[in-house]
DNA sequence: AAAATGATGCTCT
DNA sequence: GAGCATCATTTTC
């Protein structure tokens, strides 16, 4: 797949976007991962969808192009990365859940101390902190070559599991399958699946 | 092995 | 003022 395929998927599709996520590889300088988990977040129609409720100065960047950074803070703690889809005006984003790390390994052993490679990016917070992400890089564009942030597609699509999404209460959308893993790499999942 | 808890702060009501 | 798209550590079976 070469970028502006998966511009036009991103652009048409949350659900068949974050499927074509996997596999793909995040680069930030000397740091490559692959892409392996991911969440897709539709809007009106998606109580778990941050643009749910509508546009507000967090989630702005949701309404905008495709393929951007949308990098939000939750928890106190953790900064969430999301690549964001569907046309400008209409919200959707992809939640980069886990990735496999393919370089610049020993920064990100620095950066966590004592975890083991399988789970160095084994989540949505972890990741952002492996690849140092945070406000700064919200709404940068993803696909474009050489950028400080970006997303290199897949050469050819995974084979894929589904299964509900993490951390979405009874009622606001936790019965819809659109969480996404490799089948291959579930061991450097965020969490078994359920 | 699984469940509970505390850290910690921004966003929206 | 409540509620989070979480994680690591501690507590309990």
């Amino acid at each position: 797949m070469i970028r502006s395929e998966l511009s036009a998927v991103l652009r048409s599709d949350v659900i068949e976007g974050a499927k074509a996520l996997l596999g793909a590889t995040i680069v930030k300088g000397e740091l490559r991962a692959m892409i392996v988990e991911t969440e897709a977040y539709r809007s009106s129609d998606d109580a778990a969808s941050h643009a749910f409720r509508g546009r507000t100065p967090r989630n702005q960047v949701m309404f905008g192009e495709p393929g951007r950074a949308y990098v939000y803070f939750n928890y106190g703690v953790h900064w969430m990365l999301n690549v964001t889809a569907h046309d400008e005006g209409e919200a959707a984003a992809v939640l980069i859940r886990a990735a496999v790390p393919l370089a610049g390994l020993e920064t990100m052993r620095e950066r966590r101390r004592g975890l083991p490679d399988r789970q160095l990016l084994s989540g949505p917070g972890k990741l952002t902190r492996g690849f140092d992400i945070s406000q700064a890089e919200n709404g940068l564009d993803l696909l474009s070559d050489g950028g400080p942030l970006s997303i290199e597609p897949s050469t050819a699509p995974l084979t894929f599991v589904s299964g509900p999404r993490v951390g979405i209460a009874v009622g606001k959308g936790h019965e819809t399958p659109w969480r996404f893993m490799s089948e291959a790499h579930l061991e450097w999942v965020s969490r078994p699946i359920a």
